[in-house]
DNA sequence: CTTTTGACCTGACAGC
DNA sequence: TGCTGTCAGGTCAAAA
């Protein structure tokens, strides 16, 4: 479900509740996400201050003094602050009870999210340390992009979902980017010129910046940490849009299958 | 090394 | 109202 705007938004809604409060407890229901909850988060959470609520690629990062909380939503995850009586529903797999009353609510139906612990720099962390740079820092520039996809055969598009390539972008990002850039998401990468990875690198970035303007985008179970939806679906181009009028010349959006994962596009807007 | 495929799960929806 | 098949915002590990 959520990508970079997502996660985003999930970390600026969830900040206030928890930076400088306590962790008076962690209740695990159902330890088995993606990866199985380790004991040592309940056991070293426990008791521990939040000093910040960061994001890498789609992991949210909980920092405390004794050590860093890993989360990732996958494809279904959700994060709420509720009141910590609330009761909790089939999927709310994770709860991390604060001394507010409160507590951070882990949703997932899938469970391909994760709830991590490391005592060490979390960034070094064996599924953070290959990722790629963030596509709202300028380390992710033209040359950049055009420096890594040389010689590479794989379809523009899931060259952009690769993260060690660059972080949080998923696939309704990496399609709208590559419409607002005028390629086709097929497009061997390798064959990009100088000027469209121009072109691609600015559009992921605007593309990203809006859809976080905006609280990100609700398709189906996505809200954010208050229950807000996000707006960007809205101003979709092409992503979920097959055989509707293109936006700008009316051509029905196109459908390709790339590997497993949907890809859309517009045949004439886009080469 | 690069690229592709399979795997992990549940739930919503379309069509019969 | 079921049942079956398809699809979904991610990404790791293994195979090719």
């Amino acid at each position: 479900m959520p990508e970079l705007p997502e996660v985003e938004t999930t970390c600026r809604g969830i900040a206030p509740h928890l930076i400088g409060k306590q962790v008076s407890r962690v209740v695990v229901r159902n330890p088995a996400l993606r990866w199985r909850v380790p004991k040592a988060l309940a056991a070293e959470l426990s008791g521990q201050v939040v000093r910040a609520v960061t994001r890498r690629a789609k992991y949210i990062l909980l920092t405390t003094d004794a050590g860093t909380a890993i989360l990732h939503l996958g494809m279904s995850g959700s994060l709420r602050v509720v009141a910590a009586a609330k009761p909790p529903g089939k999927s709310d797999h994770v709860d991390l009870v604060l001394a507010t009353g409160n507590c951070l609510r882990l949703r997932d139906p899938r469970r391909f999210g994760s709830i991590l612990w490391t005592r060490q720099n979390p960034l070094a962390h064996k599924l953070l340390a290959d990722i790629g740079p963030e596509p709202l820092t300028p380390e992710f520039s033209r040359d950049y992009l055009h420096r890594v996809t040389r010689g590479r055969s794989r379809a523009i598009r899931d060259v952009l979902l690769d993260a060690r390539i660059v972080a949080g972008v998923g696939n309704i990002y990496a399609n709208e980017a590559l419409f607002s850039a005028g390629i086709r998401p097929t497009r061997a990468a390798g064959r990009l010129n100088a000027i469209e990875c121009k072109k691609l690198a600015q559009a992921i970035r605007a593309t990203l910046k809006r859809a976080i303007r905006v609280g990100g985008t609700t398709l189906r179970d996505y809200h954010a940490s208050d229950g807000e939806p996000g707006h960007f679906q809205l101003t979709l181009k092409v992503y979920g849009r097959t055989g509707d009028p293109c936006r700008v010349c009316q051509t029905p959006i196109r459908l390709a299958r790339l590997g497993q994962r949907s890809a859309f596009f517009c045949g004439k807007c886009q080469t």
